[in-house]
DNA sequence: GGCGAACCGTAACGTACGGTACGGCTGGTC
DNA sequence: GACCAGCCGTACCGTACGTTACGGTTCGCC
């Protein structure tokens, strides 16, 4: 029994009961991986097997909601505003960096990611797509619009705002992502990711700084 | 009955029939993902289970044997010459860039990462590590060379390889590889790699270009 | 107080699959 | 030709887990 899901985001229509039974099914995704079983998660939420088929129809609805949860539980403020100093620009982009390199590591997007990595395999449901909707292109469309700005203002010139985003994406990713993801250890202290976040910006800058109005300190 | 790894490469040690074996387990694991079964591969390869396990010991055993199987087909050449002009230096650079991007973008290495990936979760193997190894960790290897000789040449300026490494590798690689693994449809046609390979490249020495030498045609 | 809906806890069912055992075939050795 | 090692095919075993079923309890509602 395939359940289709709801366009974007069906979060709301979750009772409190509910949404406590799949953050305890997220916790249990954290801890065990993929193999958590039907009944730890009934365990675990102190609810019967019955409800939790009842509810998620099946194994596969309850992974699908609670990816579907926990992106719910992500979704951040909208970019406040356009200010078009370089370096409220900067700023933003640094904010941007460090956020996403946060979040990549934090043990629950590790889970998530390998959860959905895996399903992807076996096409049998879309948490792959899921995952990329409220992670990779989430971060595009909060970022495109500040891009955008950076080159109204003129700080910023590309020809392609996706193409800038990519490029950005990659100078502060690197290679984090798939080595946790592998299971190598890498932690990242706050002070790491300060840094990481603080070089990605300036060789994006680098890039795609406008001819005029740069040299800041030189 | 866990099998130590051996420290680096067994594949030496394997019989012709062995290596057909793992070959008909990896054309499964490229079709169906993680779930392939003992059953299936036997099969597939027209050989008993007994084999199977008398030969790898035990599903894991498998599982990693193949990993290492494909592993050791991919190992390349170690970097011929240090042509020294920039010329062959962007090259290099380009067709690393274009092998990588070759190289996450095909249905074999898709599937791996995607196993190792899964079975990072639970950590009761290192198929992680030996992708990781084989992986980004040898081309990080291969790579270094070539930038320590373009240093030394005068056309790149880098405190650490590491680094100037990592950036690289996010410059080429961007969201591909996780868009991938997540199941999103990304064809990669050889034109749009030789593009992204030779901006990759671009970028890249616009960022670690060294000072003098540079300006080849403006 | 009676009633039904929702839900908990647990037992039970069916199946898929990892792992093992065994009989038969082949090919090499003496 | 006797013998034996290695391997194929298949049947078999045990278990884990998804899924279903059911008795008992709580809680609103009349």
């Amino acid at each position: 029994m395939l359940h289709i899901l709801p366009e974007i985001d069906n979060s709301q229509a979750l009772t409190e009961r509910q949404k406590a039974v799949l953050d305890a099914a997220l916790r249990l995704l954290v801890e065990e991986g993929d193999q958590l079983t039907m009944t730890a998660v009934a365990r675990r939420a102190s609810c019967s097997k019955e409800t939790l088929y009842k509810w998620f129809g099946d194994r596969d609805g309850l992974l699908t909601a609670t990816v579907q949860w926990q992106a719910s539980k992500v979704r951040v403020a909208p970019v406040d505003g356009k200010g078009l100093d370089l370096a409220s620009l900067t700023a933003s982009l640094e904010r941007f960096a460090s956020d996403w390199l946060k979040v990549i590591s934090s043990d629950t997007s590790i889970a998530l990611n390998r959860v959905a990595v895996g399903h992807a395999g076996s096409g049998k449901d879309n948490l792959g797509a899921v995952v990329l909707e409220n992670g990779r292109f989430a971060l595009a469309k909060r970022l495109k619009p500040v891009l955008e700005a950076g080159r109204q203002a003129g700080w910023l010139d590309f020809a392609d705002a996706e193409t800038a985003f990519r490029t950005f994406f990659g100078l502060v990713a690197r290679d984090v992502q798939i080595r946790l993801l592998l299971g190598d250890r890498l932690e990242l202290t706050e002070a790491a990711i300060g840094g990481d976040a603080a070089r990605a910006t300036q060789q994006f800058l680098a890039l795609f700084g406008a001819k005029t109005g740069r040299k800041a300190d030189s």
